[in-house]
DNA sequence: GCGGATCAC
DNA sequence: TATGGTGATCCGC
């Protein structure tokens, strides 16, 4: 459904930065408005959401940003007619047609790859609880924000993602729903269950949906894809009431481009060959591919690309552009390649762990601090039942105007504890101030892993060459299956040519010396090697205390922590007065 | 290593 | 009246 009015924007023409910019009320819209979506008139929504949200600090906040590309698109178009001028295009086309030629070497269509994804989830949950939902607009919705609308609630404009007075504003009759995490993670267990009978190396993308590699299924059962993955959502239907949508390809990134084309309760096979893929592929609008986003589509629909068929038309640009606008990323996109093979589950390497809250915004040190320090003990709080811990700590803050900033640094000790997450935290926000803050978070990275079996040190000089990343801790396998842009299309400044090296020598060992001693394991013996179906982690433990960590994984990634809920009058009591009105812009 | 930023769910 | 939380990655410096 593409409704975009204008064309041609290709020009150097400098869009005049009105509130009735296309873009703008694009963005506004938020992101998920491109999705399976026939909404009847999609302007005309933009419109309204404009209307209600008009004059909110999140409104005035979306409008610079809209404005800061507007400004980086114009320089984008510049140098692209600079280059239009002055380079050879024909021999660029030739060079970037070579380029195609080795990847075009490199595909392989002998995996059936199936993306799996479950329909309106916490939706179709709740009518499952409460069936007078059915045939109701209505929307499941936590901390205000709607996660996901109805199918009757989509025909007005709601959608995930947005704020739920915008969508009550959308759709008068709209029934507001809380979502109910347990719920959710049954049903989402369940579900996971089923498909991995299908695939044990499947890799779970979220609570709702799942990659699966049917290739070896299919041969051992001697079935065709289609009827697979028919058996397998009807079962997924019987297990759970709940119905699915499926995409069949031979790759990941194909596989979930059309696990969207029939739904709800459908599957599209794309047949596995070069010319249907490209076909399929090249007709699509650019929004529709992974990791192309709100920003990503409007830097290529500047330079004149809508569709990916368009990228080949202005390969030589791309190709010429700064950082050459994740080129790699959008040439393969462009033949429809991907990634075939799922990478097997293991124990999750972490890179990261943190914990964030929104809060009415706070200007006096003491109620800022009273904040951080809850954030503090939110995270000590992970840390500690997932056992990592980490060497570098990252603030993040949000003043009320919504503009954010982070300030990280680095030790050379293991920090997990409150009270140093809370006075480091403290360094770090203490030189900024005053500020009006309306979110506060600390993250920890640069991670070790507390419950790794205790050879850690050993198993570091095993693993291959190629897995290594940087942190220095040993990267098992990596689960990743979506085949990640490996340089972004948006930035302008700077620097033409040069392959974007990647080589990393021989990690920095500091090997440690410190081992916070947590006994490894005590009485490994009785217990069975459990691995979790939401998370791909290992652990010793019996079936009840494995069921409590699977429903403790699926709360975490989805939209908010149910226990932010039970903790959330901590924030409202911001006793003192503000009187100050200073708002400072660090950095 | 630090800080800004996008993207997915 | 009013726009979440978590994690990963990338880029420039």
């Amino acid at each position: 459904m593409n409704e975009e009015g204008e064309e041609g924007v290709a020009k150097s023409t400098q869009l005049s930065q009105s509130s009735q910019a296309p873009s703008f009320l694009r963005r506004l819209a938020g992101q998920s408005v491109h999705k399976a979506g026939l909404l009847p008139d999609q302007t005309e929504i933009q419109k309204r959401i404009a209307e209600v949200s008009r004059g909110t600090k999140h409104y005035e906040n979306e409008k610079r940003r809209d404005k800061e590309w507007t400004e980086r698109i114009n320089k984008i178009l510049e140098r692209r007619d600079e280059l239009l001028r002055t380079a050879d295009i024909p021999r660029v086309e030739a060079k970037v047609d070579k380029i195609f030629a080795e990847m075009e070497a490199k595909r392989d269509l002998t995996q059936s790859i199936v993306h799996v994804d479950m329909d309106a989830f916490y939706a179709n949950v709740e009518m499952l609880y409460n069936p007078d939902l059915a045939g109701k607009p209505f929307a499941v919705v936590g901390l205000g924000i709607v996660t996901t609308a109805s199918y009757e609630a989509r025909k007005y404009g709601a959608r995930s993602g947005m704020p739920e007075f915008v969508a009550k504003a959308l759709c008068k009759d709209l029934l507001i729903v809380p979502v109910d995490y347990k719920r959710v993670g049954e049903q989402s267990r369940k579900v996971m269950l089923v498909l991995r009978d299908y695939d044990p190396n499947m890799y779970i993308a979220g609570c709702d949906e799942a990659y699966l590699n049917l290739t070896t299924y299919l041969t051992d059962h001697n079935m065709k894809v289609e009827d697979c993955v028919q058996q397998l959502r009807d079962r997924v239907h019987k297990e759970t009431g709940l119905t699915a949508s499926a995409g069949i390809a031979p790759n990941v990134m194909l596989a979930k481009i059309c696990s969207d084309r029939n739904k709800p309760n459908g599957q599209f096979h794309l047949p596995f060959n070069r010319e249907d893929v490209l076909k399929f592929i090249h007709e699509l609008p650019v929004r529709k591919v992974p990791y192309i986003g709100r920003v990503g589509e409007r830097v290529l629909e500047s330079i004149g690309i809508k569709t990916v068929g368009d990228i080949a038309k202005e390969r030589a640009i791309i190709h010429l552009m700064p950082r050459r606008f994740a080129v790699d990323f959008l040439f393969s996109t462009y033949l429809g390649l991907g990634m075939s093979k799922l990478q097997s589950a293991q124990r999750e390497e972490r890179k990261s762990v943190g914990a964030s809250r929104t809060f009415r915004p706070v200007d006096t040190e003491q109620a800022i601090w009273q904040k951080l320090e809850y954030i503090a003990s939110l995270l000590e709080r992970d840390l500690e039942a997932e056992g990592w811990t980490g060497k570098t700590v990252t603030l993040t803050f949000k003043l009320d105007t919504f503009q954010v900033f982070t300030r990280m640094k680095s030790f050379s000790r293991w920090i997990s504890k409150k009270e140093d997450l809370f006075k480091i935290g403290k360094e770090l926000l203490k030189p900024e101030l005053p500020l009006r803050i309306r979110l506060l978070g600390l993250r920890v990275s640069n991670m070790k892993d507390l419950r790794a079996p205790e050879d850690q040190g050993i198993k570091k000089y095993f693993h291959s060459e190629s897995e290594k990343d940087a942190s220095g801790s040993p990267s098992k396998k990596k689960r990743k299956v979506e085949p990640e842009p490996e340089q972004r299309i948006h930035d302008v400044d700077s620097g033409t040519e040069s392959a974007t090296e990647t080589i990393k020598d021989e990690e920095t060992q500091e090997e440690e010396g410190e081992e916070p001693e947590h006994e490894s394991q005590d009485s490994p013996v009785s217990l069975d090697l459990q691995i979790c179906p939401i998370c791909g982690r290992e652990m010793r433990c019996n079936n009840a205390t494995l069921n409590e960590h699977v429903d403790w994984c699926l709360s975490k990634g989805t939209i908010m922590d149910a226990t932010s809920l039970r903790n959330d009058n901590v924030f409202s009591n911001s006793a003192s007065a503000k009187g100050k009105g200073k708002r400072k812009a660090p950095g």
